[in-house]
DNA sequence: GATGAATGAGGGTTCATTCAT
DNA sequence: TATGAATGAACCCTCATTCAT
């Protein structure tokens, strides 16, 4: 939208503006589907309906282009990441509804996983060397903050929890599942992805969070910190 | 070991033997270091020290190169998980221990995870051809079958808890921290990769687990199976 | 000719079009010379002096660049057989000239008989697969015909005379010679492609092809249609 | 037979024997079934039922393993020809069926065919370097040259023929029809190797052979030595 | 900005042949 | 003799990238 409205102002660069775009989303589709090294600028091409050469004319080269598309996929992310409304001043239903929300963004755009799956295979490299991606805090953060804040002062969630933790926790429970479903079918020998069993784990998920919030089983754990290491 | 005894029998084989095994080593190394598509033959017959053709004496392709690597990797974790002494009467101590045991493998050896993300990325295309490897079923299942079933009969853990969603989230708390530490680092801006900090998130999800088993607080959720999804 | 026209409208397409010209030149070269599998695409971009990937570019594989080759190798075939004029109001001289001007593509071009065979040893591979090349319909055998037919017109040829039968004679006789001269110099030790070698033998083939046709000795053969066979 | 015989006296060397013949004939068929440069050492050993290795125990190298087979193949075809029971007293009969058995042959064993084929691609290369080739000279040219005589003895054929190009055109006929049979398909659209079709071509080359030797047409013909090249 | 042609390095794979036993 | 492992050269093909227009 912001690129239409300076489009507006502009009308010479529509078209580069939407070639553009064009290649981002072409890109995105096969640097997720076949990762960094699978993804082929040819294909890129080809999908964005141009040629491969004016690839490099907007990004440079192929590195360049994948982070471009790791930069507007962390945005993609924290965009639906912001969407979904919690009630603050229910913090148990509200980090459950949080928790569910955060999952169905995997199961819904799991090309999203397969692209930080590459990144992380690859190091970081991309992410390391922008200078636009770290600011992608995500605003998740602070609803996590916000709900934890809210659930210790109506005592219901305990005080000693890492936010930091608890956020990868969260994001872990449901991202591993679909990242890893193709290996857990293979284990298990069950679909992993059928519209029930999404249901079923996004409300373990939900369930196994809320539970380590909780103050009430706090007694049964006193002096349990730290498990020794074999 | 075995192969050594065997050798000493029959002088003829160990070269043989060997060079399986330092193709499979090299190529292990080399697959989780670079994603299969980033992996090079050349790079894991330079590194086992053998003509690049060999490769394909023993292992016919790459595709089966890579998927005799996951086989043997698989074997690997199973090994190591396997290893752990679990303590099944104190189900509480037991549980933690597992979850400690099991992310400590994520830790020490990062190269499984990014070979199963990579085979992941690829929609386990291996795994799924091969007839050996979902037979590796993992003797960690049944570790968690038999806790649960202990703290059950104790009456501390809960009943209604599905072994493989558990499985999955002992799993990802530990794994997904590894693999994406990279993309997370990224965003947090600290290290995630020192001792410390490994020790505080293998207790962290340790706590999760129990605390998610534990009978105690079950009166606080009573009535809340599924969250309205949005 | 017709590139050299167009090229002088449009001086960017001249250096492509003779890229791929010089490519199927080096290319019917190399293919005669080795067959289809004796040939190496790195010789044939050496001969045409250019980059091997180009070879790619254009034809896409070895098995393009093959059939490119069959086909440019069928129009020169029926270019050339459609060069010799024969008088068609003198069957018997006319079709004298035309046995002998058809050999003589064979002896001029072996290159031409090479390329065939090598097709024939693949069992038609590339010509099935091309939709091009059944359209190749010789004008030799509308040649034929109308010889056939003037020369019944005038009583001197036989009217029961399959074409395409004939079609195969004519270029069995020249074709075979040439094509196996160097089994055939083997067990005869003798030279068969000097100059008056030639000549004589292309004279013989017009003459088994002229008694056959003529009218003059079937009263010898009557009731000979098929011979017993074995 | 002989193989058997000599194998009586020296017990020893049965299995030698045998497998010499083993290789010879899967070498025969994988020369024949994708021409020398086609054919794969290690397919002829694993059709032979022997490592790889024992080709070059047997044969010294592919190029030696290939000139036996094509000996070992003009064994066959001059056996072949020989087998064939012509009346010499009736010289026209005994030429018509001494084409038509000659013809059958290269319907029977198109390998024969496909391998001289590869060997005129290699310009004889093996043929010229075996010293045992060249004097499996041909009994059939023994049997042209009888019935020629004949023939003109009882003043029904004419006396100028010369028996080689005699010899080569009868090969050439039947010869390449056959092995050009791919080709004339993609041309003539038609099935070319059926029972009838095959029986008619026979019956139309054994009538091209006798016609072209046929005293009572020679009137017609006077002068008629050269055609003019153009 | 956009196009088609070209580049250079290398990527997986194959093959005839030989070595050690 | 026969076997399994190894060799070295090359083969077809691909890819990211750049040039000339």
């Amino acid at each position: 939208m912001d690129v239409l409205a300076a489009s507006a102002l502009k009308k010479v660069r529509v078209s580069t503006l939407l070639t553009r775009e064009k290649i981002i989303s072409a890109a995105t589709y096969e640097f997720a589907e076949k990762g960094y090294d699978g993804a082929r600028m040819d294909e890129i091409a080809l999908r964005a309906g141009i040629q491969k050469n004016v690839l490099y004319y907007y990004f440079k080269s192929k590195d360049g282009l994948y982070t471009e598309v790791l930069i507007s996929t962390y945005e993609l992310i924290r965009f639906s990441q912001a969407e979904s409304k919690i009630n603050f001043d229910d913090p148990v239903e509200g980090m459950r509804k949080l928790v569910y929300s955060i999952g169905k963004i995997w199961f819904e755009h799991p090309e999203f996983l397969r692209l930080l799956q590459s990144e992380n295979i690859l190091r970081g490299r991309h992410i390391k060397a922008s200078r636009k991606i770290p600011d992608l805090y995500s605003p998740l953060m602070d609803s996590i903050k916000k709900l934890l804040r809210n659930g210790v002062d109506k005592k219901v969630f305990r005080k000693e929890v890492d936010p930091i933790d608890l956020y990868i926790s969260i994001t872990s429970l449901s991202a591993h599942y679909v990242s890893h479903q193709h290996t857990f079918e293979g284990i298990f020998k069950s679909k992993l992805m059928t519209s029930p069993r999404i249901r079923k784990r996004l409300t373990h998920c939900a369930e196994m969070v809320v539970r380590y919030l909780l103050v009430s089983n706090d007694s049964l754990n006193k002096g349990a910190k730290h498990v020794s290491s074999k």
